[in-house]
DNA sequence: AAGATCCACAACCGCCTGCGT
DNA sequence: AACGCAGGCGGTTGTGGATCT
């Protein structure tokens, strides 16, 4: 095995991508598909291997990337699918509209895993400490990431049955799980017995835990997740065509308010989106195990409403005019835009040109002091590409 | 002001799997 | 059945900006 061969070509660039690059490989795509993307790099007229453009499309320039910072309750549903899926990064992004593996894997590895471990050191063994609840591991140093997960749901389990009235049953319980009413089996990597005592089976395998919740889901109760979760995982075609007299229509599809990302919704007969609805999260109104409990991280709080802004619709991201000027970036209606977009090489198709908008700041503006001064940055940014693109600004 | 350190993100690497021959 | 190729995935590293000292 080893190296793949297309990596063994000379004269192939690495590191980080110039926005020539990325114009080269969108361009080529958006006319022509990927197809075999070995052969992508030769016909795009790049130096790079097949799989170096690969990467580069899905974790960057597919058009139905939703951009900027997670949302609250993006990360609270990780959390939950990382309990269930545990780093199987590629079927929880499948569940994350416009959220790439990558982008989740290292949210994780940055900042959620962080959390979790400074939870479990400085609450130790809340859990195991309650008699009634049991876990397999009791020992939140050696805990993994997704032991911790799964402690950091019986945690809240225990809360929440402490705190319950006396007629509470283990089966009303499930109601306080995301994946609620399910039919939880003994054989489970999570089981309930009738004595209240719940614990997280690690000697069983993923793949039991998949079918059991596949079996035994509800389409009704959780339509979208029954429906995707644990089938097929979502693989975006990027054979995309981005109609160009209704930039509107693009790849959008709303549902209850918030976008609603399918990987089919883009397809080559540019006949917008299909419904899509039986695999979307409609996360906004989905609650949650932790929103229906007391869970609130530090900063939760704080970026509860900034990152609502996340949930811009796509037709009218792409409907927004960009370059039109530094008085435009600088007009604070346009900052939610900017501080949501994941930037360097989007762009916009306004017939059959291509614009295209830089800045490496967006991740910025949520939690660094420069978030009170968005404009400059866009601004340098924009004319930064504008001059990398030969356009004035 | 400058170097050191931290952090988030992009990209690479190696392995696995599926498919065609 | 064996082999090679391409695509996909997860772990890891590299890079550059921000922050600290």
């Amino acid at each position: 095995m080893g190296r793949h061969s297309c990596c063994y070509k000379q004269k192939l660039r690495k590191g980080l991508w110039s926005p020539e690059e990325d114009e080269k490989l969108l361009n080529y795509i958006t006319k022509h598909g990927h197809g075999c993307w070995s052969s992508v790099p030769k016909l795009a007229g790049l130096q790079r291997c097949g799989k170096s453009c690969r990467l580069r499309w899905i974790n960057y320039l597919r058009p139905d990337l939703k951009r900027g910072a997670f949302s609250q309750q993006e990360e609270n549903l990780i959390i939950e699918l990382h309990g269930v899926l545990g780093n199987r990064w590629s079927q929880i992004a499948a569940q994350l509209p416009g959220r790439t593996d990558n982008e989740i894997k290292n949210l994780w590895n940055s900042c959620i895993k962080k959390k979790l471990s400074q939870r479990a050191n400085s609450k130790p063994s809340t859990v195991s400490s309650n008699s009634k609840i049991t876990s397999n591991n009791d020992h939140n140093s050696n805990l993994t990431p997704t032991a911790l997960t799964q402690e950091f749901f019986l945690d809240r389990f225990a809360t929440s049955y402490e705190s319950s009235t006396t007629s509470c049953r283990p089966s009303d319980l499930m109601g306080y799980f995301p994946f609620q009413k399910l039919s939880y089996k003994p054989t489970m990597g999570l089981s309930v017995n009738p004595n209240t005592s719940i614990c997280f089976n690690s000697n069983c395998s993923s793949s039991e835990i998949i079918s059991e919740f596949d079996s035994c889901m509800t389409p009704t109760i959780l339509p979208s997740l029954s429906s995707s979760m644990f089938q097929t995982p979502i693989r975006v075609t990027p054979s995309v065509s981005l109609p160009s007299d209704n930039p509107n229509s693009v790849g959008s599809c709303e549902v209850s308010g918030i976008q609603n990302w399918e990987a089919s919704s883009f397809s080559n007969n540019g006949s917008s989106c299909s419904n899509g609805s039986s695999s979307s999260i409609e996360l906004q109104n989905n609650s949650t195990f932790f929103e229906t409990n007391t869970f609130s991280w530090e900063e939760a709080h704080l970026r509860s409403v900034e990152n609502d802004q996340a949930f811009i619709k796509w037709s009218e991201y792409l409907s927004t005019p960009f370059l039109i000027g530094t008085t435009a970036v600088q007009n604070q209606t346009s900052r939610p835009m900017y501080s949501e977009v994941k930037p360097e090489t989007h762009f916009i198709t306004e017939g059959s040109s291509t614009s295209w908008q830089q800045n490496h700041h967006h991740h910025q503006y949520h939690h660094h002091p420069q978030a009170s001064q968005p404009s400059n940055i866009y601004a340098k940014d924009l004319q930064r590409l504008a001059v990398a693109f030969g356009q004035t600004l």
